[in-house]
DNA sequence: TTGACTTGCTACATAATTTGTAGCACTGCA
DNA sequence: TGCAGTGCTACAAATTATGTAGCAAGTCAA
């Protein structure tokens, strides 16, 4: 099994180990930036997180877990899978892009 | 050959056609946010941004492309391909991403 | 204590995506 | 004319994702 990517480490497409591209590694992952996504208002079961993904395999849901978990974005809670204080930072970054993707539609239309 | 996500169509887990939904789907293929966090500084040619992303296969680099350019987000301009105003915003949203990756590194050490 | 639930998760075969290598067609320049 | 650089394609092999079935453990009620 592979390991995930961390910083500090070579990654796919860069030997350095810069702490960014290990980053953009991990979130380009299949399923990764919509799982936290998904997390981002309340605590989800593995099951109803499957189900927000449009019933994800279960297989690659595991995968991904692990991955954010072993990374300390997302940890398993009493209530379901939850951001850590971590994630939450992480995905507040990712905030702006709600507010894109809606400029994006406006400029499809 | 399959299309690249587009707001306002059913995208991979999600048939709503949420703007976001497309955009999580779109950054989630390999090479996307590389190839984004690349061009950020300044227009590369196919070749030297092949050789950016560590020597990425051409074929997926053209893919990646492709996707990209049809969501307006990079462009083929004289000095190579340089991203969108569009994409200049994009990416500026994930500006955070730098800085949360640092302290990923520092947590880790 | 049995049975009906729900939980996280695994097995495994199939399908889709990515990778790596070679090289083509085109452009500018000498 | 020849060379060097460009974007890009063909194609087989490797990796990753998908879909289906189901397991083991926990909870709760009867």
């Amino acid at each position: 099994m592979k390991r995930s990517p961390q910083p500090g480490r070579p990654v796919r497409g860069s030997t350095t180990g810069r702490p960014i591209m290990a980053l953009l590694d991990l979130l380009g992952r299949r399923w990764c930036l919509r799982i936290m996504w998904e997390l981002h208002r309340t605590p989800m079961t593995f099951r109803s997180l499957q189900a927000a993904c449009g019933d994800i395999s279960p297989t690659i849901l595991n995968t991904r877990l692990l991955d954010l978990r072993e990374a300390g974005i997302v940890e398993a809670g009493a209530d379901g899978f939850i951001l850590t204080a971590e994630g939450q930072r992480l995905v507040r970054e990712l905030g702006g892009l709600q507010e894109w993707a809606e400029r994006w539609a406006r400029r499809k239309a």
